[in-house]
DNA sequence: ACCTGAACACCGTTCAAGT
DNA sequence: ACCTGAACACCGTTCAAGT
């Protein structure tokens, strides 16, 4: 909160007079930056659709990677931008048949694993590049779209 | 750290005798719970394994919820009791066909997803109860298993 | 409606000193 | 080897007051 109110040039406590608390003023800035994101289509590829929102969700939180520890210690953002995109994804599952509880026990799969590959990318581990960390992710996005839709 | 010398009666700074700093004493702490955890057996049948070890994991972050946010803030514990059950999941893959690069692949989506979903589990949301999402993660891991192992 | 100064109750960590 | 008191440089937040 400091650092943003010198940020703005303003003092600390100026900016209670704008938002709840700490909490509410991350949320807000996750759900944020969730909005550079384009939800899929409801009539493109569903299998292709979904994967491409979750590559590019992955991509999104490299070029933000001091955010993605808060997103974790948030469980991830839960404003409109991320409901939007949650229900595109539902729309895409359900023309893979894919409905109800079981379409959104998949999302959250989904999400977790592209959370989880994220935050490995922002750990400085020189043996494993955030290019390695994403082609697991292709793979894993892969293996549970396929289980998810009994290809 | 001020917390922790308070329950051992002793000033904060005299923790800094046995630990260099907050997050050494964290990591510590993290993998000496996940001690509590059997490695699966290298005999034992691989998938049911791999899915034990898994679901065992989310049941002991479970019982230590408090501490699911700092496993997340530390992108999991690195001491030598997660480093076994890394090795003796590796064994079990290996006995799948898996070994090599694509082993650690495996590794980390299973773990990223039992993380996830244990993280989930202790954001209090009504609509979302830790058995659900327990059964959430076991479709999970049975996508994760079967699509790694080509069954 | 939006800002300020002052304060409260905290943090992790260091340093010099004691035993 | 292990502890202490004192201090440093921080936090988020509240409250009363100003415009």
């Amino acid at each position: 909160m400091r650092a943003v109110a010198k940020e703005l040039g303003v003092a600390p406590n100026a900016l209670y007079s704008h938002v709840a608390d700490k909490d509410a003023l991350v949320d807000a800035l996750l759900d944020d930056v969730l909005g550079a994101l384009d939800p899929p289509a409801p009539d493109a590829e569903p299998l292709a659709g979904l994967r491409g929102v979750m590559l590019a969700t992955f991509d999104l939180l490299g070029s933000h990677a001091d955010l993605v520890p808060v997103y974790l210690a948030r469980q991830g953002a839960r404003g409109a931008n991320a409901r939007a995109l949650g229900e595109a994804m539902s729309v895409l599952l359900a023309r893979l048949g894919v409905e109800g509880r079981a379409a959104g026990r998949v999302v959250r799969a989904l999400i977790v694993s592209t959370l989880g590959f994220a935050a490995l990318a922002t750990a400085d581990d020189p043996t494993l590049t955030p290019a390695d960390l994403r082609a697991d992710l292709e793979a894993t996005l892969d293996w549970l779209l396929r289980g998810a839709a009994r290809v």
